[in-house]
DNA sequence: TTGAAAGCGCTAACAC
DNA sequence: GTGTTAGCGCTTTCAA
C-alpha cells in the first residue's frame, strides 16, 4: 500500500504462467503478428488492465533507443507569445504520443546552448527550438548531423534546418501601407532586437512599403535594440526628442507598443489623435487597451502545430525529410489606434 | 559524421584500456572513494571531455530507478498566470539538475488525470500539479502512496498533500476593505469558478470584509462561473441589469476584470468615475489599461520556486517531508481604477 | 587500486 | 503459438 513498487513484464509473466516475450508482444499490439492465442491474449490484457500496468518506458527507451520525447527550448516561457507556441506544441505532441521536456533559455545564448546539449544528452527523439536569435554556430553542427530539429520564430534560414516562422516581411509591409493609406508620412519604427530574422524582415517590410510609395526613408526614425517594454518606452522618448514631427509609430512587438504608449502618455501625446500606433503580434489584452491597438497578428497556434508536424516528419525519415522554411501568413487586425490625417 | 552514434562507457573503457567500472566511478565523481590513481582519473576525465561524453541517462535511470525528471501539469500554459509559475519551476528545477516534462490539462479533469498517470508511468521522480480544481478523487491515492507531489494554486488542503497557494482570503479581504475605505457599499463580486479553493477563499475574504464593517451582504451581487474573459463580460452585463446601483466591481481574476471593462464600456459606465474596479493577479499589461487597474498581486515566481523546493524535500525523504499548505502573501497594487465616493 | 559479473525491464532474433 | 537468449548502457556488489 505504501511507496509504489512497479510491476514488470517478468512478474506478470510469472503470475500468468507465460513468458515475458509473450506479454511484451501482446502489450505492444503484436499479438496478431505472432498469432498468439486469443485466450492468452485476453488473459494478459485483462491482467494488465486490472493491475494498471504499462511497460516501463525507461527500459523500453534503452532497448529501442527511442524515448518518445521531444525537447522544447524557449527564450522565455512567461512571454505570452512563446507560451502560445508552447501550448500548441505540447498538445499536438501529446496527440502523437510524445511528451515534451521544456527548457527556458532566458534569452541567453549560453543557456540556450546548454539546454540544447542537455536535451540531446537526455536522448530526446527530436527538438523544437526558438533560438534567442543572435548566434547560430552551435546549430550548424546539428544540421550536418541531420538530427531531428526544427527552428521556430527567430529562425536561421541558411542553415539547412527546418524552420517555421511568420511572414514578417509582408506583415510589416501591409501594416506600413495601412499607415501610408491613412496619410502618414513620418512613421517611426521600433525595430526590436537587431540581427534577428524576424526583426530584420519586419524592418525590410517597413522600408519596402515606404519605397514603393516614394516616401523617403529616414534612418533616424528606426530605433531600438530589444523587443521589451523598456526599449519601447525609452526609444519612444528619444524618438520624440529627435523627430518631433512623427505622426505614427510602428512597434515590432506588443511589448514595444506598450512601452511606446507609456512614453507617449508621459509626453502628453494622445493616441491616435496625435500619434498613431501599430503593434506586432496580437494578444488578448490589446483589445482592451486605450485605445484598442491595431496590430499584425501572427498565427501562434499554427506555428506550434506546424513545428511538431515538421519534426515528426524528420523523425520518421531523418535523411530525406523536408528541411526548408515554412512561412505562415500574418493578418492585420484593425482596431482604433490609427487615425487618418491630412 | 552522419547520424549521431553515441559513445558509451564500454567503448571508452576499451579505448583507454580500463574497465567500464572504473570509467563509471570516475565519471560519477567516485574516484576518491575508490582510490583510483590520479593518472587513470585524469586520463578518463580528459577523454570524456574531449569526446564530450555523458553517461546515458536512460540506462542510468533504469539502473538507479531515478530519472532526474519532474512532471509539471498545468491547466493552460498559454495563461500568463500559469506560464509565470512554469517559468520559475523550470528554472529552479534546472538549477537542481532536474528536467521538466510539461503537460497541459486544458482545464479538463479527464485530461488532468490522464496526464498525471502518464507522468508516473514515465517514471518522473516527482510531480507539480496545478489541478483544474473541481475534483480530487484521483489525487487521494497518491497522497496515501506518499508519492512526491505538490499541488499549486487550486489546492485541496485536506488531502494530506503538500500545497502552495496564495493567501487568497486576506488578499480579497484587503481589496474589499480598500473599496469600503473609498466609500463603496454596493460592491459586486465576479467570483470565478465556484468550488475551487482560491475562488472560495476570495469570496470568503470579500464577505468577511463586508461583515467586519457591517455592510449587508447581498448574494445577488456575487456572480460568475469561470475565471475567463467571457464570464467577466457576460456577468457584468447581467449584474448591471440586476443591480444598477453598484459602484464597484471586484473581479477575482484579471481576465474577469478585462471582461468587466468591456461590458462597462458598452454600457457607457466610465471607470472609475461611475464604477470602480479591482482585479486579482497582477500582469504587466494591467498598468497599461485605461485606467490602469488596481489589483491584488500574487507572488507567481515564489509560488513556482516554493513548489519545487517542497518537492525536492519530499524526494529526499518521501516518508517524513513536510506535507502541509504553504500560504504566500498577496499585496494590493494601487493604480487608478478605484475612485473615492460620497 | 581495479575488474568481473549480475541485473535494472524491455524487445528482437532465433529457435522449436 | 510460444519460449530462450542476448543485449541496450549503466552501477554495484563481490572478489582480488
Amino acid at each position: 500500500m505504501n511507496s509504489p513498487s512497479y510491476n514488470s513484464l517478468k512478474l506478470i509473466s510469472k503470475k500468468l504462467g507465460v513468458s515475458p516475450t509473450t506479454v511484451s508482444r501482446v502489450l505492444s499490439g503484436q499479438a496478431q503478428k505472432y498469432r498468439i492465442s486469443p485466450e492468452t491474449e485476453k488473459a494478459i490484457k485483462d491482467f494488465a488492465a486490472k493491475e494498471n500496468f504499462t511497460p516501463n518506458p525507461i527500459a523500453k527507451g534503452l532497448r529501442l533507443k527511442k524515448t518518445l520525447t521531444i525537447g522544447l527550448v524557449i527564450p522565455d516561457i512567461a512571454n505570452p507569445f512563446f507560451a502560445g507556441i508552447a501550448s500548441q506544441v505540447v498538445n499536438v505532441a501529446r496527440a502523437h504520443g510524445y511528451a515534451i521536456v521544456l527548457c527556458d533559455s532566458e534569452e541567453n545564448p549560453a543557456l540556450e546552448k546548454q539546454s540544447v546539449d542537455l536535451l540531446w544528452a537526455r536522448r530526446v527523439d527530436g527538438m523544437i527550438l526558438c533560438p534567442v536569435g543572435q548566434t547560430s554556430d552551435h546549430l550548424a553542427r546539428y544540421a550536418r548531423e541531420k538530427r531531428p530539429l526544427v527552428l521556430v520564430d527567430r529562425v536561421f534560414p541558411d542553415l539547412g534546418l527546418a524552420c517555421v516562422s511568420t511572414d514578417n516581411f509582408n506583415g510589416a509591409k501591409t501594416a506600413t501601407e495601412y499607415l501610408l493609406d491613412n496619410g502618414h508620412r513620418r512613421i517611426a519604427c521600433l525595430q526590436g532586437m537587431p540581427g534577428t530574422a524576424p526583426g530584420q524582415a519586419r524592418v525590410s517590410g517597413y522600408t519596402a512599403a515606404l519605397r514603393a510609395r516614394n516616401v523617403p526613408f529616414d534612418p533616424r526614425l528606426v530605433a531600438g535594440d530589444s523587443f521589451g517594454e523598456q526599449s519601447g518606452y525609452l526609444d519612444t522618448k528619444l524618438l520624440i526628442q529627435a523627430a518631433p514631427d512623427i505622426t505614427a509609430i510602428f512597434a515590432m512587438s506588443n511589448l514595444l507598443a506598450l512601452g511606446a504608449l507609456r512614453a507617449l502618455g508621459e509626453e502628453n501625446r494622445r493616441v491616435p489623435a496625435d500619434v498613431s500606433v501599430i503593434a506586432f503580434d496580437d494578444q488578448p489584452y490589446l483589445a482592451h487597451l486605450a485605445p484598442p491597438l491595431t496590430t499584425v497578428a501572427q498565427p501562434h497556434l499554427e506555428m506550434g502545430a506546424a513545428a511538431v508536424k515538421l519534426l515528426l516528419d524528420q523523425m520518421r525519415s531523418p535523411a530525406n525529410a523536408l528541411r526548408s522554411g515554412l512561412l505562415l501568413p500574418t493578418s492585420l487586425i484593425i482596431r482604433k489606434s490609427v487615425q487618418k490625417i491630412n
